[in-house]
DNA sequence: TCCACTACCTACTAGTAGGTAGGCAAAATC
DNA sequence: GATTTTGCCTACCTACTAGTAGGTAGTGGA
């Protein structure tokens, strides 16, 4: 049991945690219905309310596995044996490639910094602050070395953060600006050599 | 008539309309009621409908104030008679000084870029794109009179906007990163710095 | 004095939200 | 083979939503 009675191999409660990823994603907490979520794995509320205990926790659970799944995917890129410029940039494009495959997290994850975290137990800057905390000490050790141009670290980080989210979270708004589909791969990749660019123009020197 | 007679000299349909603004930025469209808003104004909810028709007219009314405000605001930096760098740190520093004072503008901004503009009957990126392109256009002059080096204006804009927009929007999110109320004045100097010699680090050779 | 209008109210509508109770059939366990 | 558990259902609950109907007090002009 526990196996799912529908589609491939994926049970119930996993086709409702990426049903309700998609629709939280799309039109947030308050503009998200268990009945949309439902009806989008095939199911009637109550059935869906068997696997998880209210809308809060489902919510919940979606958020935790978004965290779990990004810092999974991010460990390899961060502890590579690389450094100064190297390294940064294999981040970079590791961000890059990250939120390119799971643009509904970016998403979800906009509209829970703007909402402040009120829908999350969890305080969801305090989770991502050792991260950051970490980037902006290693960030400190290239610049102090020399390696790169001296900005404040963190300011710097808050600058990347919002540059390369906001590509995948406004995608709609950006696609009206561009004229372009921007969540395309061609597009995608374009984007990140043109920020890769723009970083090192404003990090190294020569 | 057509005068408040409650606080200061404002209608009840100004009072109306800032309310509103607070809420939809706060909360979000589906996340605010139209009985909050009028209670936050000290009236009832037929009441608040005897000023505007609808929920969505509301919210579109305030929209419209909004990009009216927000022009006006900064086609004085825009028209400014200066040139290379010096304008660019100019609608920079303006567009901080802008979102610093009207940091609900800026929430319910992202808002609407996440929801691809549903809620409004307006496309947002076809009223922001000729100040988008011209913008473009301008940096474009620059780079290729050689005082900006060569970066594509429209990916160093979005990046720009993201950069710049999401200190404003997400700053609860930020101030837990920062540890620092990211929305006092201080700190907003603080970033503004920041990012303008960040940029002048990428587009400036010397 | 009468009329029209504004700004507000209470009381209602229809619809939807999240959540619960209880039943039923198939599968798993004893 | 009997019993328990799982997964889903229909039918219901209460609370809240946007919006409407109709009434009232006050104002200003003819």
């Amino acid at each position: 049991m526990s196996e799912s009675p529908s589609s491939d191999g994926k049970s119930t409660r996993e086709l409702i945690l990426d049903e309700a990823l998609t629709c939280f994603a799309e039109r947030g907490y308050e503009g998200t219905s268990l009945n949309d979520i439902a009806a989008g794995v095939g199911i009637k509320r109550p059935s869906l309310l068997h696997h998880f205990p209210s809308k809060e926790a489902l919510y919940g659970d979606v958020f935790e596995k978004l965290l779990s799944d990004w810092m999974e995917r991010l460990a390899d890129a961060i502890n590579s044996h690389t450094t100064g410029w190297e390294k940064f940039e294999l981040v970079l494009r590791a961000g890059f490639d990250l939120f390119a495959d799971t643009p509904d997290y970016v998403r979800i994850m906009r509209r829970e910094a703007l909402d402040g975290g009120i829908h999350l137990g969890i305080d969801l800057s305090g989770v991502l602050k050792p991260l950051f905390e970490s980037a902006a000490q290693y960030l400190q050790e290239q610049m102090d070395a020399g390696r790169f141009r001296q900005h404040d670290p963190h300011h710097l980080l808050i600058t990347g953060y919002g540059a390369i989210l906001t590509y995948f979270s406004d995608a709609p708004f950006i696609d009206g600006l561009l004229e372009e589909q921007s969540l395309l791969h061609k597009n995608i990749n374009s984007h990140c050599e043109n920020v890769t660019a723009f970083f090192r123009s404003a990090l190294l020197t020569e």
